[in-house]
DNA sequence: TCTCTTATCGCAAGTATTCGCAGGAGCGTC
DNA sequence: GACGCTCCTGCGAATACTTGCGATAAGAGA
């Protein structure tokens, strides 16, 4: 599994590896996904019913800040997914729905290089969620143009926006 | 000014106009730059010291659905920026100093096509935040490479990130 | 101008997230 | 294997933000 790696990767940051950081990691992974911080503690506390949500909140930044984490915020939410090295790849996130979908890995290659020339700005292609409008809710607005969108969770289905 | 165009785009959404409303939008056209809902509270509730900081949220929030308003999240708070319709931006911030930075107007109309044609997902560059590392602090990486790095808020000054 | 509908507001209570501190535990060193 | 330096954790309290609800007022129509 990839846990190794990344005991190995916060002993190398120069931070402690503690249980209870182990056990975010491995909910994480098990979980699958983009998992909000709700399902991280629970899973967590499944296991070790004494780890604060403090604790889960510190260490999902913290792990966050050392790659081993994406944080994507889905409205406003913060969500959380095993990094991959191999997969690094950023996320669109519809302002309407919400749906979350994965950019192919190296979508953002072209912009990270024109980016770094022009500004000197190091882009973290994995750190970067886009803003706009799914396929779906973009049908919708333009047939119910008379006045004003719905708003909030939608009514439509998403298949299965890969979560 | 501005506050009319907004006014009328409040109306045609279907909103009502409020007192509140545009007491809201003058005062983030007046403080300028990335502003915190924390001080355009203040400066709403110097006018008009009854309206609750509730209905600052959901003001915010309103205006930016309608795009009259662009959210900017800085390190996980919310800033707000009147939007200028001929001058719409994303932004680049600093994941180790929070330094913010305008993406020149244009720049995302590249991926933006790409995105639309590849995938169907319709881009809103305004409401784009990239992150990555400013050219200073990738700078203090490069040096400090002994262990870990210094995390939250920088010591380095950044002359004047046109906040 | 007056009436009516209902979006919006202020208030108060709720939920989510963060902070400060004192005890506990990694892990480098001997 | 034990010691000691600090980083981390759990706990309780604080802050930040959201929600529900009855009262109010914006704006359409008469």
């Amino acid at each position: 599994m990839q846990q190794e790696l990344a005991a190995a990767a916060i002993r190398s940051a120069g931070r402690r590896l503690t249980p209870q950081r182990m056990l975010v990691l491995e909910a994480v992974g098990a979980l699958g996904g983009h998992v909000p911080v709700e399902r991280i503690a629970a899973r967590v506390q499944e296991q070790a019913p004494q780890v604060d949500l403090a604790t889960v909140y510190r260490t999902v930044a913290l792990l966050s800040r050392l790659h081993l984490l994406n944080e994507v915020q889905v409205g406003g939410v913060s969500h959380y997914e095993a990094t991959d090295p191999a997969r690094r790849h950023g996320h669109m996130v519809c302002e309407h729905c919400s749906a979350t979908f994965h950019l192919p890995p190296g979508y953002l290659d072209g912009l990270r290089s024109r980016l770094l020339t022009d500004t000197g700005f190091e882009l973290h292609p994995e750190h970067v969620t886009l803003s706009g409008l799914c396929p779906e809710c973009r049908a919708d607005e333009q047939h119910s143009h008379s006045g004003h969108t719905h708003t909030g969770a939608s009514s439509h289905s998403h298949p299965n926006p890969e979560a």
